[in-house]
DNA sequence: ATGCAAAAGCAATCTTTTTGCGTTTATTTG
DNA sequence: CAAATAAACGCAAAAAGATTGCTTTTGCAT
């Protein structure tokens, strides 16, 4: 894999250290179609690394807004890149997930946008997930 | 906590044996707004008893069909008694949850329905989750 | 009352995640 | 370009969450 000008920019413009973990992580978020669990990053990553490393990193990427968290229906966590640019710490996922059963990969549906609900009074809203569970195209057809 | 005769219900419509413990975990999920972590349930129980137990009554209920699971934002697996009969394994939840930062507590949004969206062709589609981040009625007034 | 399968309890293990601390290294600054 | 410094890394340890195996207890049907 070779790490694009654009993880470089990602860092540099966060303030972040250039590392080639860090490249190397933003690059495997940026080619993936959907959300990584710390072993799949893990698994990716070309040279072995200290877990202790990545989840500090993950925590990093989350706290300036590179990254965005969401469970798996599992109680695994997952991360993705925000494609748009999102404020730090109050993240708002504007699209929907899919979440597929059978490889259990996270698809992050840009084009799908989360539609509102009608909420009682007295609750201060911050932010919606919506995801949905069942099996993805590609293992439709295997 | 007193267990109600429809906790007994529950357990012998399902096969499951009338247990202290079941019956006091039925009752306090009854009792309960939101969902709950093996924690809250610990605390909750009156006398002490081994964690794998609750894991495996959870796990019972939740295969019966009792019980739905839904993590919450930090990866914790919260559960909730389903009010409407879930059929088994195949759990729709059609309600929305309300998750407050500040108390962590997981309410069941039982009237608010989750509207659909658009799905791409080739998907298959089983349940859906909804669930609204922000801070609720009773810690907004703190 | 007896027998059997379900459930409980205990020990051990596994996975995930976090924390502390010493070392390395990217980047700033003189 | 060398020195300084704070960020990031790596290792060890441990906390936290969840699972598994096995034995004992117990609810319930016969």
């Amino acid at each position: 894999m070779e790490t694009t000008v654009k993880a470089e920019n990602i860092l540099k413009s966060n303030g972040l250290r250039k590392t080639q973990i860090r490249l190397e992580m933003l690059q495997i978020f940026m080619d993936s179609k959907h959300a990584l669990s710390v072993n799949d990053i893990e698994k990716d990553l070309k040279s072995s690394h200290d877990r202790v490393t990545i989840y500090r990193a993950l925590n990093s990427f989350e706290e300036n807004g590179i990254l965005h968290q969401t469970p798996d229906p599992n109680g695994n966590m997952r991360y993705a890149i925000c494609s748009d640019s999102c404020p730090e710490h109050v993240h708002q996922d504007k699209h929907a997930h899919f979440i597929c059963e059978e490889c259990n990969q996270t698809y992050c549906l840009e084009d799908v946008k989360i539609p509102d609900v009608q909420l009682e009074n007295g609750y201060q809203l911050n932010s919606i997930s919506y995801t949905m569970n069942g099996i993805c195209k590609e293992c439709q057809l295997n």
